[in-house]
DNA sequence: TATTGTTATACTCTATAACTATA
DNA sequence: TATAGTTATAGAGTATAACAATA
């Protein structure tokens, strides 16, 4: 021997691998996205809005960033043209970020890509593999917050 | 009615929300390591030279990341005394990168760090559940050429 | 005074390309 | 010539802090 296999390696932890795995698929999900001038950081964004208009802290809080990135990111997705900034006639500091129709298509073109690239990530998987893996991956994400109001309406 | 919940969101792709929980997990890890002078990415160098000395162009392959990352973070584990660059005497291009008595240490720790951040994450998960979670995660990561030849002795 | 959005700046992680020294 | 390692630079992603307009 010589070699212990269940010496625990930090590699195979999801603290670590969750990292690396992480980087894998934003990688290869952004390779499909980029066509579309969009990358996968604006997917969440055309998400939250596909349902109705929102203020920028109301985005940044709900997807987890801080408010000065939700301006870059819709920056670029108004160059875009996938949105329009909005300003509110009651409270006239407030911006209503809103889809346009470009914007929509965008979205369910994006979701298409999000689909590809999973089918590709878990070819060789049967069903009740990928339902445990996906099901054990949102749990965490609810279980840290994240998207907790909007994405998750059942 | 009013709202489809399957509709497909693209935040409960893998695509998407393997991106994001990396950050999250990422994110958790570092701030166990720091005191320790470690980030998540050094992990993975310590783990594969805790077995036997390897050359700079081997990491980089094993990690799968360019060869001039691995000098940034040889150098910076060096700074943090866990490794010892040494000239290859047959071949003087080389540097055979060896890990110190501290190096060993820090794995160890760094190890144990990960684990406490896997059982934050995983709170509530049955044994099968966190099983199938992490048997999924591992194979993509198999199947995406990770940590392929190394990590995975058996 | 407090809040919304913005700008300026900085830090991490990664990659490419050009360079040095050895082979 | 080709290879091992290094440096310089650039891009994507994030965050903090100071600021303008509005409340």
């Amino acid at each position: 021997m010589g070699y212990v296999a269940t010496e625990e390696s930090v590699t195979q932890t999801l603290a670590f691998l969750l990292g690396k795995l992480g980087q894998v698929a934003s990688g290869r999900f952004a390779a499909r996205l980029a066509p579309l001038g969009l990358r996968p950081r604006h997917c969440a964004l055309l998400e939250l809005l596909a349902h109705a208009p929102k203020a920028q802290l109301e985005l940044a809080h709900a997807i987890g960033v801080t408010p000065s990135v939700v301006v870059d990111m819709l920056d670029e997705l108004e160059q875009a043209e996938a949105v329009r900034r909005v300003r509110d006639s009651t409270d006239r500091r407030r911006q209503l970020i809103e889809l346009t129709t470009k914007g929509r298509r965008l979205r369910r073109r994006a979701v298409a890509l999000a689909r590809e690239t999973d089918e590709e990530m878990l070819a060789g998987f049967d069903t009740a593999q990928a339902a445990a893996l996906r099901t054990g991956l949102l749990r965490i994400a609810d279980s840290a917050g994240l998207f907790g109001s909007v994405t998750r309406p059942s």
